[in-house]
DNA sequence: AAAAAAG
């Protein structure tokens, strides 16, 4: 499952075991002294990769490995027997392979002894030197596996940089390598791991990434230093191209880009160009590039060809055709009648969880949850709605779901906002982290129990990365998926071929919230706490959250995914009428002839607004659990939205009161649904033939 | 109006 496809080990191993007669590891694998010997580098080039790379030339339609992992592509020579590389991390030092004073913080300090698959795969191939192109998952230690080599190979330069020592005065020429992350967070979270084992070492770190102050960051770096700098592209690209930063990396001998498939994201790509343009050219002063991604289409080939020596090696770490989904992740589906049905669905979900853990279920853990939405406003409407839940319908009762927190994470929180809400939520026992996509690729949240995806992803690429986010190691995990049956049919063509089983085990996830009917008290509960709390929440949330779908509303079934995003407005908010929407917007969508659209202009006064003005939500931020709105006043400091809804008969929580006058047929039977971005399976697995079993 | 990211 796990493969290092390499040409001819024999014939390198015997040369490199030849140019190195003293030094005997039990492995096929050079030790890193044969680095210093420049013939041992240039002998173990010639011989490598050329399947991989001839098809990299030939730009084949993305290189992967299909479902069948016995290729007769392997080479010869391949097999179990020959994966016999370093695999502790003492035996780096032992072998001298990577200096003391690393191996230590990571021995003693981190206390990491055996390396997972992953590490072994990319430090044993990069500590040889050569560029590198690594298909890993993230959650399999893959930062470690390219900080190491990334270090080793400063040290190897430098070696008086192998210790700690009185400060000398900050260059430019002190940047010996440059990481380039996706995410602010991640970039953090890789500069967090790199001081950590460089911390018995003269090197230092810096972390460039926007939302923090430009000058604060060139301050400190001019203080303490910097051989390694860690990024996102935008903040990278901004202190390279300005020539009054002093951030310039002449010497550099590393580069890494993590999540590549990421990073080539529209948008992102120009930006990694420029930064690569703007390093000093490989032809002068050489470099090692190493290359991770989860996936590898066109672009990152195009990438691959265009910034890797030709005779890079390719660690493909991941199994073939799985590129972050663990099978032992099991994962479920949950159709409900309606979005208002979602709220529900989940405070049902998390109340249960949570009783299994403290009933001391076998097999249960604390509940700690990620949610995912797909909009920004969304994931605001969430949370108001969980941070205000109060279990026995007073307005001080305890929240139903202590102990555990809830929290909110996305890209229009300031810096320091993100980064307090991802620690809190690292180091929680049990809570729940409503979060956009900004978390769903590398962020390292440990023991995260469940991923509820609330409504489609944008595509499978981003369902499997966020599902990604938990049985991470060797950790179990579990997902969940709810959407409306309206958007059955897209759900099912987005998901094909991963392996997701229907769920029927959710009450309030099967409600018709349509009609009156008689129901079990624990479901009613839930109903009606969610139903209560919905009624707090400003109108202005509520309407941003609307207009997050309308964005996503795809044309081919804009009627259906109308009638459901007014369904919920009606049952699910009490609205007598749903948003306005503003004709030009209206046309735009190609939506302003669809029964049952609005089209005006919705006031945006009193209430604050709507669009995250944020100014209306009286509870610290939205971050840290619902401790934090005692002291924000209660319902005081809530701006007054909460009772704007105009004609609200209150959700589900009072649902008897004016539900007349419907607007527009709500298309029972039709499909369709809103959100499929995907166009089919890009970097799809396997799986990709198999019937969905939903 | 729809994640992210540089102001």
């Amino acid at each position: 499952m796990f493969n290092v496809c390499r040409r001819g080990p024999a014939s390198i191993s015997r040369a490199l075991s030849a140019a190195v007669p003293t030094i005997r590891i039990p492995s096929t694998r050079p030790s890193c002294l044969s680095l210093d010997n420049q013939t041992s580098t240039r002998l173990s080039s010639e011989s490598r990769w050329l399947h991989i790379s001839s098809a990299l030339r030939n730009q084949a339609p993305a290189y992967r490995h299909e479902s069948n992992q016995e290729s007769t592509e392997q080479p010869m020579g391949f097999g179990k027997e020959q994966q016999r590389e370093v695999t502790k991390f003492q035996e780096l030092m032992d072998h001298g392979m990577v200096h003391g004073n690393v191996v230590e913080s990571i021995t003693k300090g981190m206390g990491h002894h055996t390396m997972t698959e992953v590490q072994t795969m990319t430090i044993n191939a990069g500590l040889l030197g050569t560029d590198i192109v690594a298909q890993a998952r993230t959650g399999t230690g893959k930062t470690l596996g390219f900080l190491i080599p990334t270090v080793q190979n400063i040290l190897r330069q430098s070696p008086e940089l192998a210790h700690r020592r009185q400060h000398t005065r900050a260059k430019a020429s002190d940047i010996r390598a440059v990481i380039i992350s996706p995410t602010r967070e991640l970039a953090e979270q890789i500069a967090v791991e790199a001081d950590k084992i460089c911390r018995n070492t003269g090197l230092k770190v810096q972390v460039a990434v926007g939302g923090n102050s430009k000058r604060m960051m060139l301050n400190k770096t001019l203080r303490e230093g910097c051989h390694l700098l860690v990024g996102t592209p935008g903040r990278l690209q901004d202190l390279l191209s300005d020539e009054y930063s002093g951030i310039k990396a002449p010497n550099l001998t590393t580069l890494v880009l993590d999540e590549a498939d990421r990073l080539l994201d529209a948008g992102f790509s120009r930006e990694v160009e420029a930064i690569i343009d703007l390093l000093p050219n490989r032809e002068h002063v050489d470099r090692q590039t190493l290359l991770f991604s989860a996936t590898m289409p066109r672009e990152v080939m195009h990438l691959v060809r265009n910034t890797l020596k030709p005779d890079f090696e390719f660690v493909q770490a991941v199994k073939p055709g799985d590129i972050a989904t663990h099978e032992k992740i099991p994962q479920k589906i949950v159709i409900t009648p309606g979005i208002e049905n979602f709220m529900p669905a989940l405070l049902e979900l998390s109340k249960r969880e949570i009783a299994r853990y403290e009933a001391k279920e076998e097999g249960a853990k604390p509940f700690k949850a990620i949610v995912y939405f797909s909009s920004t406003a969304n994931v605001n409407l969430a949370h108001d709605i969980f941070a205000g839940l109060r279990a026995g319908g007073g307005l001080f009762g305890k929240h139903p779901l202590h102990p555990a927190t809830v929290s909110v994470m996305h890209g229009q929180l300031t810096q320091e906002q993100r980064t307090r809400v991802s620690e809190r939520f690292r180091r929680a026992e049990s809570a729940l982290l409503f979060s956009s996509d900004v978390t769903a690729r590398g962020m390292d949240f440990p023991n995260v129990s469940h991923v509820i995806q609330i409504g489609l992803p944008p595509n499978q690429e981003q369902y499997v990365h966020r599902i990604g986010r938990t049985g991470r190691g060797d950790k179990t995990g579990e997902g969940f998926i709810i959407v409306d049956k309206s958007q059955l049919q897209p759900a099912r063509r987005m998901l094909r071929g991963l392996p997701i089983t229907p769920d029927k085990s959710l009450e309030s996830a099967a409600v018709d919230m349509t009609k009156d009917t008689q129901l079990p008290k624990s479901v009613a509960d839930t109903l009606s706490q969610v139903g209560e709390s919905t009624k707090m929440v400003s109108r202005g949330t509520k309407v941003a959250a609307y207009m997050g779908y309308l964005g996503q509303i795809q044309r081919s079934d804009a009627a259906e995914s109308i009638d459901a995003l007014n369904q919920w407005t009606r049952y699910g908010w009490g609205f007598e009428q749903p948003p306005m929407i503003a004709p030009i917007l209206a046309n735009k969508l190609g939506i302003a002839r669809l029964p049952g659209v609005n089209i005006g202009r919705e006031p945006r006064d009193e209430s604050g607004g709507f669009g995250g003005s944020g100014g209306d939500r009286g509870f610290g931020g939205r971050s840290g659990g619902f401790g934090d709105r005692g002291s924000s006043g209660g319902f005081g400091g809530r701006g007054g939205g909460g009772f704007r809804d105009r004609g609200s008969s209150g959700g589900f929580g009072g649902r008897d009161g004016g539900r007349a006058g419907g607007f527009g047929g709500r298309g029972g039977g039709r499909s369709g649904g809103f959100g499929d971005r995907s166009s089919g399976g890009r970097g799809g697995g396997s799986f990709a033939n198999r019937e969905p079993s939903f």
